[in-house]
DNA sequence: ATATTTTACTTGAACGATCAACTAAGTACC
DNA sequence: GGTACTTAGTTGATCGTTCAAGTAAAATAT
């Protein structure tokens, strides 16, 4: 998959990022990554320290990929603050059915493999996770006069966040991206309640 | 921590769950486990065809162990329909709390680990799913009269399980209970509009 | 402008440790 | 004497990492 024009960093740092979401961070071993790559043992330690720096490097780049790649697309297909939460969404449904419901989110899965006591690396997956709330959370706000006085909108959309990464990782042991799309449905159904009571007394 | 009353093939399977909990199925040893078990490794493959089969055997276990473990205790504890949901949910937060927030579900972290490949690994972690699904929707049908007519059960039980899962995952990246405790309380506030609009039209 | 040194990066073999798996000889109880 | 199980050790492959030797270009000195 490298392409020529990277360099060899970026060539390990794209390998990494797709086989540390394919196989793991321990189901990862050097000498794949390093295939994959294209790049000698000798070259990989020059650039990092270690495979676990090259997994902090990994993070740290998803944490600028999240916009780009997660949410502006999402933002650009819908104008609408609770259209645009569904259509992040929308989006995982995407990744499910394109990887005949294999798909694992990859910061989820290494949350629940990467050792509690390897604090940088759950740091950053956490601020991925903070992230990916905020956005959430921009949408939220901008519908914030619909929904009931008083509504948390950051428990909200980390109610949405949870809500996803537990519909995916249910597709994936089901095969089948029907749990998704029954999590998915009873969610809109509870922005639906939320709706009508904000109407109810404004 | 293997008692010297358990059987060798008992004692293999008691490590086996406590280490792919702790370090994962490709992040646990043969070495390690047959060290934590005190079993050498000729009589682990007396019992098992490979590390593989141990997982099956595992994961078969945990199918016996829901109940017991997981589910009886809540009910045990509370009447009320669902009370009892959310004390099964109460009991995830003991676990978060009592692993100082570093809990994973053992089911969740191999839904993720394991290669979608693995069928018959899948296909069990799918039927533990199914199961805990199975005990939700029992409590559901218990209060079906108060939920709003034509409601999906298994739709909504199914969508308890994916925030139960996702919950866990993030507090253990956040190493906070935080998370969970705000997805369980939007929850709460889910069935409490669910149970308000039941009550208009019954 | 040319010679010299420094820096940045690549090469691929080799390190010791550990990996999952297997075997054959042995013990213990029927 | 036969079945069930344990013992201790070996297998070759693979693990993450290191290293000495090399190249090519940029920076510095003459």
């Amino acid at each position: 998959m490298p392409e020529a024009t990277l360099s060899t960093r970026d060539r390990l740092i794209h390998s990494a990022r797709y086989l540390f979401w394919e196989r793991g961070f321990a189901g990862t071993s050097m000498a794949e990554l390093l295939a994959n790559a294209e790049v000698n043992s000798g070259s990989f330690y020059h650039f990092f320290d270690s495979k676990e720096a090259l997994l902090r490097e990994v993070l740290d780049g998803y944490l600028r990929l999240l916009r780009p790649i997660v949410i502006e697309p999402a933002f650009a297909a819908v104008e609408e603050p609770l259209g645009r939460i569904f259509a992040i969404l929308a989006g995982y449904r995407e990744r499910i059915l394109a990887t005949d419901c294999r798909y694992g989110c990859p910061l989820g899965r290494l949350a629940l493999e990467i050792d509690p006591e390897n604090a940088p690396a759950h740091a950053l997956i956490a601020q991925n996770f903070r992230s990916w709330i905020g956005c959430v959370c921009e949408c939220l706000k901008a519908m914030k006069d619909k929904l009931p006085p008083g509504t948390d909108l950051d428990a909200l959309a980390t109610y949405v966040l949870a809500l996803m990464e537990g519909g995916v990782m249910l597709s994936r042991s089901y095969r089948s991206v029907e749990p998704f799309d029954r999590s998915i449905a009873q969610l809109r159904e509870h922005f639906r309640l939320l709706l009508q009571a904000g109407t109810k007394s404004p």
